[in-house]
DNA sequence: AGCATATGTTGACGCTGTCAAGATAACAAA
DNA sequence: TTTGTTATCTTGACAGCGTCAACATATGCT
C-alpha cells in the first residue's frame, strides 16, 4: 500500500482511486449478502453501497462469479478455524467431540444461511464455475474431516467397517441435508434441527468402551 | 371445456384466444425448466416458446412464485406416485425397501436435477412463499415416510429407541444432503454416490433376525 | 517529464418481472 | 338475436439487472 493510499484511509478524503476498493467491496457484500440473500445480492446495489459507480467491481473482479467466489472464500478460512477449534479441544470423549462437530456444523449454517447457500450452493459449484482459488480452499476442510472419520473409526467410535471416504462424506452429506432444509426454510424450528443432530449422532455412533480416550 | 375450444385443439387453428393455455404453459415450463434450470426459467422465454405475449401468462398465474409452485406442486404428484411403488413391492425384506427406496430418492433427483432443485429448494420455501396448494401437495409425501420408518422400528429394522419423526427426520435429511451433493455440482461422480447411499443404509438399519419378513 | 498502466466514470444493450390500458373473443341474460 | 359482462390476450412502459465499450483520471515507472 502506498503512502498517500494509507493517508487517503486516515484522513478519509474523497478522490477519484478509491484506494482499497476490493477488500471494500468484499466486506460490503458480505454484508449484502447477509441482508439480502444471494438473490438480492446485485453489483449494483454493491457498487451504490460502496459510493461508486456500476462498472467500478469490474476492474477488481472479472464477473460478479468471481465476486461471489472471493466471498465463499472467506467464508471457507472462516469455517475451517471454527472448525479446528472444535478438533482441538481437550478433555471431550470422542463421541463428545462428534456431537460437537456436528451441532457446530449446523451451528454455523445457522447462524450464516445466507454465505452458507452460497458456500456449499449450486450458485457457484454447477457448471464449473468455481474458481481454482475457492476450490483450493474449500477442498482442505473436506480433507481435514475424513482424517478426523479415519481417526474416530480407530477409536471404535465409527464402524471400522465402512470405507472411510464413504463414511465421511454421509456425515458430511448428512450435515449438508440437516443444515439445508434449515435454511432454505422447509423445517423452519430449531429445537427439532438440534433434536434431529442428536438422532443423527446416535445412528453414526457405536458404544465403545472408554480405553483410549485421551483424544 | 367448450366445444369450439375442443374444435380448435383438434384442428389446430390459431385464434385470438388459445383455449388452454394453463396447462400448456405447465408443460412447455417443465420442459424449459429441465432445459435451462431454475436460473434459466423465465417467463418472457416460456411466453415466446408457447406462441403467446409475454404478460399473457398472468392471466393463469398470479405471479411468477405460481407458476413455479405449480410446477413443483406436479412434481410432488409424481414423486409421491414413485415412491408408493417402492412401498407396495412384496416380497422384499425390510432392509432391502429401506434400501431401494433410498436409492430411489436419490435417483429421482439425479433423473430431474432441476426438478428437485425447484420442489426442495429455497427459492420457493424461503419467506413463506409456498402455495397452499402445494404444501397440500407436498406434507402428505413426508407423513407417509413417518409411518413407513415406524414400521420399520416395529420390525426391528430401525433402532426402536429413537423418535419415530425425528428418525424419520434424519434419515430425509441424509436424502436430500446426498441428493443437493449431487445436483448441485459438488459431487460430480454417480458411483460415489451409491456408494454413500449404501453406507447410510447400513448406518441407519441395523441386522434383524428374520421372523416378520413379510412386508 | 513523459508515458504506460491501473482504476474510475458514463452510456448503451439486451435481458428480466410486472403493471396499466386497450383489444378481442366467449358467454350469459334479455 | 342482441346486448352487456367477463375472461383472455395484446402492446407499451418502467425499473432493475449484468456487462461491454469508450472515455477520464490518477498512479507509478523510466
Amino acid at each position: 500500500m502506498s503512502q498517500q493510499t494509507a493517508q487517503k484511509l486516515k484522513q478519509n478524503k474523497p478522490s477519484y482511486h478509491h484506494g482499497d476498493l476490493r477488500s471494500t467491496l468484499l466486506n460490503a457484500a458480505n454484508v449484502l449478502l447477509k441482508e439480502t440473500g444471494i438473490e438480492g445480492l446485485s453489483l449494483r446495489k454493491l457498487a451504490d453501497k460502496v459510493g461508486v459507480s456500476r462498472t467500478a467491481p469490474y476492474h477488481h473482479f472479472k464477473d460478479k462469479n468471481q465476486l461471489m467466489c472471493a466471498i465463499a472464500e472467506q467464508g471457507f478460512v472462516h469455517w475451517q478455524q471454527d472448525a479446528a477449534n472444535v478438533f482441538n479441544q481437550t478433555g471431550l470423549s470422542p463421541k463428545e467431540k462428534y456431537r460437537q462437530f456436528f451441532h457446530g456444523y449446523i451451528s454455523y449454517a445457522a447462524d450464516n444461511p445466507e454465505l452458507y447457500d452460497l458456500m456449499f450452493g449450486r450458485t457457484i459449484w454447477k457448471q464449473n464455475s468455481a474458481t481454482n482459488d475457492l476450490r483450493n480452499a474449500a477442498y482442505p476442510s473436506f480433507h481435514h474431516q475424513v482424517e478426523m472419520t479415519k481417526k474416530w473409526q480407530t477409536q471404535g467410535l465409527m464402524p471400522s467397517g465402512e470405507d472411510t471416504l464413504r463414511l465421511s462424506q454421509v456425515t458430511w452429506g448428512t450435515m449438508h441435508g440437516i443444515a439445508r432444509l434449515l435454511i432454505d426454510g422447509i423445517y423452519a424450528d430449531r429445537s427439532h434441527i438440534d433434536e434431529m443432530c442428536d438422532c443423527a449422532v446416535n445412528l453414526f455412533t457405536q458404544q465403545i468402551t472408554p480405553v483410549n480416550d485421551q483424544n
